[in-house]
DNA sequence: GTCTATATAGCGATAGAC
DNA sequence: GTCTATCGCTATATAGAC
């Protein structure tokens, strides 16, 4: 969890630093269960433990908590994805990056919720500095696997396509796990059926480039 | 669109029809873009046309407008796949399923969305009765694709992940279309673009059940 | 059936005592 | 730095004139 530091040193620091990350954590809570209209800053504040104007002492605004909120669930998106290259094997780039997204989606699922209804509404809050990351970086990658095709390593597949394939199966599982739930009759996915599902993805999604999983 | 009939048989049936028919359309417009606590009857009111009053006086409140909007949606997303049968071609039956899917997602983005957000809540707005039904259509499909499998008609996928991957890979494209949007750089995908997704998709999608798409 | 005017409640945000 | 009390606003919903 990336909790901000203190502008001043006093002696009260580890406080204020204690306090943001409780705020944050409960915020993070709200916002995914009720969207960002539909959170309140009563329920953040009883959520960490907090009067509610303490909550906005430390964030200003509403709005400032929900930036603070989305700046920290992108510290948590870092993956070997990242720093993939041209050279590397892309059957074990892609069925790795396949299971950590997958692996997000298990263990932070409210994160990947905030930010599907985020894009969901239109991404009209998100800042123009973390739209301008986000198309640096898939612009990277996407080269990447171009690269990879032209060299022979895969088949000829968009690689735009291939990104949102592996977002959107990965990703579901957080995002509807609702809907999962309810058609598996109040059963959640446990560890295993992740894996289960881990491997299911790699062998499809590697499958259609014309790979094989690893091992 | 599921437009209500009126209870009572007065001249003006048609008026209170034509009304119920632009509140609809507007309150998924709002909804959509603003989800539910963030939509507001007012706003609601302006795109049909009417006085806020008038909205509260067909619909009593703003749940209630919500309610029908979900019922609504449920009659658009009647596809080929709930008449699918054991003895069908599974590569027909799935492809033409996936395509479908891909074109609801295409014309109708809104309904998407507002499902999207509904499930991503934790779906406790949505009717017993509706919960029911996706369980019962959700299994009778289940069944068949089983049977596909063991009269060695496809591959032995689990069927609810092949589910599952088709709902999550063609309804990001309407979810998601503010991030495809930014990452594209403005530009969004014409029918054309949902043409060539759709290709890719059905490629992918029956290649990993050992299928091959029809013609 | 339709619309204006309003009651009522809950929200984000702040002032000011401690 | 912390908390109580409250302001000002906007939302849903309704009462009652037409």
């Amino acid at each position: 969890m990336l909790v901000q530091k203190s502008v001043k040193k006093n002696v009260k620091g580890s406080v204020r630093q204690a306090n943001y990350g409780k705020i944050i954590k409960a915020a993070v809570t709200v916002f995914a269960t009720k969207g960002y209209q539909g959170a309140t800053v009563q329920e953040v504040a009883e959520k960490a433990g907090l009067p509610k104007a303490n909550v906005l002492y430390y964030f200003k605004s509403k709005q400032g908590i929900y930036e603070a909120v989305l700046s920290d669930i992108l510290s948590l998106w870092n993956s070997s994805f990242d720093h993939a290259t041209a050279q590397d094997d892309p059957a074990v780039a892609l069925s790795r990056y396949i299971r950590e997204k997958l692996e997000i989606s298990r263990t932070y699922p409210e994160a990947s919720k905030i930010f599907a209804m985020e894009m969901i509404k239109g991404a009209e809050q998100l800042s123009d500095e973390i739209k301008a990351g986000m198309v640096s970086w898939f612009q990277s990658r996407i080269a990447i696997i171009q690269q990879w095709i032209q060299d022979g390593k895969m088949a000829n597949v968009d690689p735009a396509m291939l990104m949102f394939q592996i977002w959107a199966t990965t990703q579901h599982y957080a995002d509807f796990s609702a809907q999962i739930s309810i058609l598996k009759d109040g059963k959640m996915l446990n560890k295993k059926g992740f894996q289960d599902v881990g491997d299911y993805l790699c062998r499809s999604i590697l499958s259609s480039c014309g790979l094989k999983v690893p091992e």
